[in-house]
RNA sequence: GGGCGGUUAGCUCAGUGGUAGAGCAUUGCUUUCACACGGCAAGGGUCACAGGUUCAAAUCCUGUACCGCCCACCA
């Protein structure tokens, strides 16, 4: 083995080797065990929250399989909609074409050729990640089978009457020229202002003043709206004002929405762009004036001479207007929310358009009651409250796109307008015939379908709905869903509502909500704050120069590239080293807290690829010492009180590792195989092997040998779900000499804590060579002492047992405690001048001899007594109230009981300590 | 406006009634035959603040401050 661990040299050949040889299609026996992966935009790469998220899916597939689960792990990528086609109008753009330009049939092509170019980039990501998919199972979003689900959902919704068309008030994005769903809207607080303005009163008799913070929609007005008990407005009710910039009288009605506090308490109202307004206007019977064209310019609805401006000159010519007239009244700075597009930023126009709608309460009824029932839970559970929030106020779901990539709708319609949605062309015809008794000709709806719709089905779609098969039967419904709460409402939500609809069952049991993963200061990672780490590039490394070309080129405002570039010098002076696959993977697992927010810093990883290294050498070290050496045979009792110290530690380990499992805690799992691996195993087993392994007795170090060899085999298996490679190479290399059968780890029996037995003995008299250790440790540290410097100590007051163990632990503290004789003082036998601690009972003194500095000891010794007279005082203080000895439970009284016995015990030896040394120093 | 989080060592975070913890960073010693991506030792915290409940509060309750996220029709 190598003196380092290497992780390049290894990681890739040997997820190769998994995926020839079949290891991650489920098994065809055993418990189902289903995780449907939240399918990444297939023309995307692999970021920060994929390889997050992903790390833990894989834990939990990893760990399901060596229990003997059948897992899939089911994989997948996205069309996403408008992502996809934007990025391919983008390219279009750049070489001097446009989307309307080629057509639909032609511009759909370059997408699916684009899909075929960069499709494989993300598969091949997560591979490097070790992701145990079951890649012959892959499917797309688009491909043929789950585009049948799509349509066979479409179709059973409209014919239940839970799809419907209509002409609403929809968000649309005049860049993107597509309506939106209301999930899509980002709102946003800018600095806006606040315009008084005068609208003259049909009568000639003043003016009613209205506040808005969009005077050029004042063109679509229909009313003005007052509240209908605002004294100030009562005798205006009734009566009209005439509409500046155009000839229009509208009239002053009373509507209890308007806040007589805020403005100046009286609204314009444009039912056509705005979605209150629209209200009012529909419960008030008053037109709608469309005044934009799609692209958010003014139409043929304006007068003539304010017709094709945008909404910006429209509100510069429309407040330059009312200025001549002395129409503005005032002008007040103004913090306004507002709605923009979550992929192109634009603002949005609410526009009155025809769009296909699912209705949406009928589905969310069930859907709460899943949850609310305990059929589906939240991890941790406080997101159920998000979930019905949501839930309780959802609104009808808009899901017709303006789009070309995506599912085109299945409607069709005739030249009188009839509509008819099927699930072909042909059965439309047949529609069409049956309803106007003759042969007509079809158009199909142009618009395609939001991406979120196909995403809804994921969990059915994938297995082959509607077909009814097995995979369906088996997988169906998945176990755990993981995912980050940004999706809760787009994805998650609407999976339970179709998936308790459509299969009659909850999609999963179980929804583990993540944190976000940010940079080391808390920020998003996004391309253009240039804090964007590529997760493989901290698994292979990456130069300065290559991290400054990826972070700078590309980016959508190419302003911001100096600033991005001196700050990753500043954070990257030397690139990035590379850390692996298994450090970054166990960083992830270690950083799943119940946290919103991940702060993933670099340093962390560094720790864990140490950590990796820790292991690689700690298993370098075990094959050194049992490769062609005497090993006890596979199951023999160790009578070592040492192993069965360790394998009682690694019982403790694996239980919390299960725990972690069980409550997606993989932080604490990490956790708890990372100090047993460290600071048990290595710290302390290793070196307390050592002295065994070469010492004389021939048959203690062969039962050692196989101990090393158990601990580390079941040790590798535990790690194996968090860190797939380094434990499937050492354990390739050991599972032989440790009487273990099986060609790969991955399928090896997860370790069964109930195997191995607790032992409190053994760990009471490993606690007790400890504290020796430590404690000389502790002299020789503070005191300077060279580790060459062997230590002769006297042992004040060792009481029998104590006098024993020093017999049987002799060669074990003599090697870790650096001793060369150890003497126990006679009863009333006084030490030398000494550096002294206190282990229990006992006193252990260092005679100094030259080595020690008296004033040095007294310091340490004063510290450790003020110290120890802290405690004394706060027990002391608890005991002698009389309410703690009443009411406390006496188990609590007597541990505290015994505490300041043990402080004392160890002050009256500081004390005497304290005068001895004292008089050194005086003299 | 409504809802939900957070505030613990220099930094990033666990801990959720009974002796304040980890990793990284810091300091000293150490190149000893698994590992310097190492070993040994040390320093560092009135657990945001104020009340309350309790024998006992970082932990439970109430309030305050600051930070953050989500939802929402104050134009």
């Amino acid at each position: 083995m190598d003196k380092a661990y290497e992780p390049a040299a290894i990681e890739q050949r040997l997820y190769r080797e998994w995926e020839a040889s079949g290891r991650f299609v489920p098994a065809a026996a055993g418990t189902p065990y289903c995780i449907m992966i939240p399918p990444p935009n297939v023309t995307g790469t692999l970021h920060m929250g994929h390889a997050f998220q992903d790390t833990i899916m894989d834990a939990l597939t990893r760990y399901h399989r060596m229990r003997g689960d059948a897992t899939l792990w089911q994989m997948g990528t996205d069309h996403a909609g408008i992502a996809t086609q934007m990025v391919v109008e983008r390219q279009l753009n750049a070489a001097g074409e446009t989307r309307a330009g080629l057509g639909r049939e032609a511009f759909l092509k370059r997408v699916w050729e684009w899909k075929a170019q960069s499709g494989g980039t993300i598969s091949q990501q997560l591979r490097r990640l070790g992701a145990s998919v079951d890649w012959q199972r892959e499917r797309f979003t688009m491909d043929e089978g789950l585009s049948q689900s799509v349509t066979e959902v479409f179709v059973r919704l409209h014919e239940e009457g839970l799809i419907y068309r209509g002409k609403r008030l929809v968000n649309w994005d005049p860049v993107l020229l597509t309506a939106l769903s209301d999930l899509e809207v980002l709102a946003t607080e800018e600095e806006g202002h606040l315009w008084h303005l005068r609208y003259p009163l049909e009568d000639g008799s003043g003016h009613l003043v209205v506040a808005t913070t969009r005077p050029e929609t004042l063109l679509g007005d229909s009313a003005v709206a007052v509240h209908p008990e605002d004294e100030r407005y009562r005798a205006l009710l009734g009566k009209r004002v005439r509409l500046p910039l155009t000839d229009r009288l509208i009239p002053i009605i009373a509507d209890d929405f308007v806040d007589r506090e805020f403005g100046s308490g009286s609204v314009k109202i444009t039912p056509a762009h705005d979605f209150t307004d629209n209200e009012v206007g529909q419960r008030h019977n008053l037109p709608l004036i469309n005044i934009f064209t799609p692209d958010a310019r003014l139409n043929e609805n304006v007068p003539q001479a304010l017709r094709g401006l945008t909404r910006e000159q429209a509100r510069e010519r429309v407040l330059a207007e009312l200025e001549s007239a002395g129409l503005i009244e005032r002008i007040d700075k103004h913090k306004l929310m507002v709605p923009r597009g979550d992929r192109s930023g634009a603002i949005l126009e609410p526009l009155l358009t025809d769009q296909w709608y699912v209705r949406i309460a009928p589905l969310a009824e069930p859907a709460i009651a899943a949850v609310k029932s305990g059929q589906i839970k939240f991890v941790p559970e406080n997101w159920s409250k998000t979930y019905f929030e949501w839930m309780n106020n959802i609104r009808d779901w808009c899901i017709s796109r303006q789009l070309w990539w995506g599912h085109q709708i299945p409607a069709w319609y005739d030249a009188d307008g009839n509509v008819y949605v099927a699930r072909s062309e042909a059965e439309a015809l047949m529609q069409a015939r049956r309803k106007t008794g003759r042969e007509v000709t079809l158009t199909r709806d142009a618009d395609v379908l939001d991406t979120w719709f196909s995403s809804a089905l994921w969990p059915f779609s994938t297995l082959g709905w509607p077909d009814q098969n097995a995979d369906l039967a088996r997988f169906y419904p998945g176990n755990v869903l993981v995912t980050g709460f940004d999706i809760i409402f787009f994805w998650v939500a609407r999976m339970i509502m179709f998936g308790l609809k459509f299969m009659g069952d909850v999609p999963f049991r179980e929804v583990y909500v993540h944190g976000l993963v940010r940079d080391g200061e808390g920020q998003k990672m996004s391309k253009s704050k240039g804090n964007v780490i590529d997760p493989l590039d901290i698994v292979d490394g990456i130069t300065l120069e290559a991290l400054l070309q990826k972070r700078t080129t590309g980016l959508m405002q190419p302003h911001l590239a100096p600033a991005i570039d001196k700050a990753t010098r500043k954070q990257f002076p030397n690139g990035i080293e590379a850390h692996g696959t298994d450090a970054l993977r166990f960083t992830f697992a270690a950083l799943a807290t119940q946290s919103r927010d991940i702060r993933f810093e670099l340093g962390r990883v560094a720790g864990y690829r140490n950590f990796c290294n820790k292991l690689w050498n700690a298993a370098r070290f075990v094959t050194m010492m049992t490769t062609d050496k005497p090993v006890a045979p596979p199951g023999t009792v160790s009578a070592s009180v040492v192993d069965r110290w360790i394998l009682s530690r690694l019982r403790e380990a694996i239980l919390a590792t299960d725990e972690g499992f069980a409550g997606y805690r993989f932080d604490m799992a990490a956790t708890a195989l990372y100090e047993f691996t460290w600071h048990e195993f290595c710290d302390w087993y290793l070196e307390l092997a050592k002295p065994v392994l070469q010492g004389d007795d021939v048959e203690a170090a062969a039962a050692t040998r196989r101990t090393l060899l158990t601990v580390l085999e079941t040790l590798l298996r535990a790690l194996h779900p968090i860190m797939p490679f380094i434990t499937e190479e050492i354990w390739l290399r050991i599972a032989p000499a440790a009487s273990v059968g099986g060609d790969t780890i991955m399928t090896a029996p997860w370790p069964e804590a109930r195997r191995l037995r607790a032992d409190a003995d053994a760990a009471q008299d490993v606690d007790w060579m400890k504290g020796v250790i430590l404690a000389l440790r502790q002299i020789r540290g503070e005191m300077d002492i060279s580790p060459a410097r062997k230590l002769s100590p006297l042992a004040q007051g060792a009481t029998a047992g104590d006098i024993e163990r020093f017999t049987r632990y002799e060669a074990l503290l003599g090697r870790l405690a650096g001793i060369d004789e150890l003497r126990v003082l006679a009863p009333g036998e006084t030490p030398p001048a000494s550096a002294a601690s206190v282990v229990g009972d006992m006193t252990l003194h260092v005679p100094m001899q030259g080595l020690i500095d008296p004033a040095v000891e007294l310091t340490r010794l004063k510290r450790k007594q003020e110290k120890n007279q802290q405690e004394i005082t706060r027990a002391r203080a608890k005991l002698e109230n009389p309410n703690f000895v009443n009411h406390a439970p006496p188990e609590v009284v007597v541990t505290e009981r015994e505490r300041i016995a043990q402080f004392e015990k160890v002050n009256a030896s500081l004390a005497r300590q304290i005068e001895i040394v004292q008089g050194l120093v005086v003299n």
